[in-house]
RNA sequence: GCCCAGGUAGUGUAGUGGCCUAUCAUGUCGGCCUGUCACGCCGACGACUCGGAUUCGAAUUCCGACCUGGGCGCCA
């Protein structure tokens, strides 16, 4: 047997399938495999014998092992050199203690020796005694009382263990197919009642659609079968019967209604095609923080109970804040601008805004998140730049890492926008709208729906919006030195509807006064915000940028529901 | 907030005054079936949002409430 060899995956390191069978289990199991994985396959730790636990009978289990006597391994956790299993033994005490209670309290902690390939396996119960278990090298390899990832049950396994949700039952008579479901995928699991042991049997006739069920066996490489493979139990254990019948289909066969769908969404987020959605946003969330953080910004976040509206404008929430009236915040805008005037020069922010718009319509949500940027020195066209650039990284990374769960989705033409966008002035904007519409727009109109998507169609992609009307843009946009009537602010556009808007913000005290007053707003309400204005501010610009309206937009979504687990609209506040 | 369209088994649907004891699919239950892959076949189960009105008779027409979808306004 060779040692363990380590081989990059996803971001971890990870052992190959024949010596590990084990990863990515939720819950305790996961945690501590992963903690032992991560902490034994740092660089400095590259050559060291990772153990795996699953926690429950097998207790930590040493993958590969050393050739020879003479080859060390490096203790994982003690960053040095253990000869022997009994010397691993030696150092169990303190070894323990490089764990957290959590991670240890609820499990059986074991200590492990290996020789030929075999484990020999020190076991503690909850009263403290040692117990020795011998684990034959097969055992080993098989990963024994291990579940593994549908996914990497291949043909060529000899065995697996399985956990996940019946996906559906096919009852042929003496032959029964179930296809089992985790997040990774599906395999078949095939029961030729004569064959299989009397419980088994049972538990099979017992089980209903969507029940969790673990399932170990035989794997057998079968071309009939989906994947190549199928298993053929020899335990097969109903871990969570699901009631029926189901609130909806989550296999498919008949529509629901996105209604139905959020009622339920627990089940609706089980259909690949929605889960696939959702593993996108995490990889966008991901992506967003990696490049900001690269990019020198500070993480901050900001309150979302607030005394008073930051721009006017949209209704807000209001709360019972004790004897005080307050309000949900609309934006963190006047906290990320305050931080300019703390000096971080440069922040973001990723958290939920509230509207209490009573617009009930597919690109509106009550509770939205919103990606929010402010940079210090900078001017509108530095933070033009920084979003069309962050927004061609999220696709592309979206592109190059997301494919099974674009073709889940049976996203075929997924393409990737180049920098740099079409700045379109707004009076441009407006004479498009005006040419290509029925509806009267005017230079100092908001831009509504209609003409949004006559320009849309014109443009035909990603593009800004630009130099907008003063009048018509709140009062922290920079006027231009030259035409105080237009501004620094820009909207970035999708041909379907508004991602992002931003500007270079007033950060003249005087100004900014001046400006709040003349959209008739009672600069004693803002006094707070007004503060950091008198004690040196720099000059500074940002933007906010819609999560869901860019998942909706890059996924080509018709509902933003869609783009959120738990959607707040008009109606619906429930689940 | 305004306008339009809807509300029928768990789910998705058909039915627009009497042919409705309400269609079909899926599902669930029972029966048959050893290679299914939306398995197939046979049988059963299961619904007209609520309240009022019109009518001999209402799932169907009218009024109201509640809920839903879409559009607009406003907004990101």
């Amino acid at each position: 047997m060779e040692p363990v060899s380590l081989v990059p995956h996803e971001g971890r390191w990870r052992c190959p399938l024949q010596h590990a069978q084990a990863d990515y289990h939720d819950g305790y199991r996961g945690r501590i495999f992963r903690d032992l994985l991560s902490r034994s396959l740092s660089p400095l730790h590259r050559d060291s014998c990772p153990l795996v636990g699953d926690g429950g009978d097998a207790g930590l289990v040493p993958v590969g092992h050393p050739r020879r006597e003479e080859d060390c391994t490096r203790h994982p956790v003690l960053d040095r050199k253990v000869r022997s299993g009994r010397d691993l033994r030696s150092r169990l005490k303190s070894w323990r203690g490089a764990f957290s209670p959590r991670h240890c309290s609820p499990m059986k902690m074991a200590d492990a020796t290996f020789m030929n390939g075999d484990a020999c396996v020190l076991e503690r119960d909850s009263c403290g005694f040692f117990g020795k278990t011998h684990y034959p090298r097969a055992t080993i390899r098989t990963g024994f009382h291990m579940r593994i990832p549908i996914k990497e049950v291949t043909p060529g396994c000899e065995r697996a263990e399985v956990c996940g949700f019946v996906h559906e039952v096919r009852d042929l008579g003496g032959l029964v197919f179930l296809l089992v479901r985790d997040r990774t995928g599906i395999i078949q699991v095939t029961v030729p009642k004569k064959k299989v042991a009397e419980d088994v049997l049972c538990a099979v006739r017992d089980v209903s659609r969507e029940s969790i069920v673990r399932v170990s066996g035989t794997v057998k490489a079968i071309d009939k079968a989906p994947g190549g493979r199928e298993l053929v139990p020899e335990s097969f254990e109903i871990i969570s019967r699901a009631e029926s019948p189901l609130p909806l289909d989550v296999a498919e066969k008949v529509p629901a209604e996105l209604d139905t769908r959020l009622d339920s969404r627990f089940l609706d987020a089980r259909r690949p095609r929605v889960a696939a959605v959702f593993h996108i946003r995490s990889v966008l969330a991901r992506t967003i923080h990696e490049y900001l953080f690269s990019a020198g910004f500070v993480n901050i976040t900001t309150p979302k109970i607030v005394a008073a509206a930051t721009e006017g404008g949209t209704e807000l929430f209001p709360i019972a804040y004790f004897e005080k009236e307050a309000f949900l915040n609309q934006s963190p805008q006047l906290y990320k601008q305050m931080m300019m005037g703390a000096g971080f020069e440069k922040v973001f922010e990723i958290g939920p805004i509230f509207r209490a718009e009573e617009h009930n319509t597919t690109k509106h949500l009550n509770e939205a998140t919103s990606v929010d940027v402010e940079v210090s020195y900078a001017d509108h066209h530095h933070v033009m730049a920084l979003l069309e650039d962050l927004l061609v990284t999220l696709y592309r990374r979206v592109d190059e890492e997301c494919r099974p769960f674009l073709d889940a989705m049976e996203i075929k033409d997924f393409s990737v926008p180049s920098c740099p966008f079409p700045r379109l002035p707004y009076d441009e904007a407006i004479a498009i709208a005006q040419k290509k519409t029925d509806e009267q727009v005017t230079y100092g109109d908001d831009i509504g729906t209609a003409a949004e998507k006559a320009i849309g169609e014109e443009m035909g992609g990603h593009y800004f919006i630009v130099d907008w009307p003063t009048a018509i843009k709140p009062y922290y946009a920079m006027p231009y030195e030259d035409d105080p009537s237009i501004c620094k602010a820009f909207d970035l556009m999708h041909p379907r509807m508004e991602l992002s808007s931003g500007a270079q913000r007033v950060h003249q005290y005087d100004l900014l006064v001046r400006q709040i007053q003349s959209k008739g707003l009672n600069p004693d309400n803002f006094s707070f915000y007004l503060l950091p204005f008198r004690y040196g501010m720099p000059p500074h610009a940002g933007w906010g940028l819609g999560m869901e309206r860019l998942v909706m937009t890059m996924l080509g979504l018709s509902n933003i529901r869609e783009a959120v687990l738990f959607p707040r609209d008009r109606h619906r506040l429930v689940p």
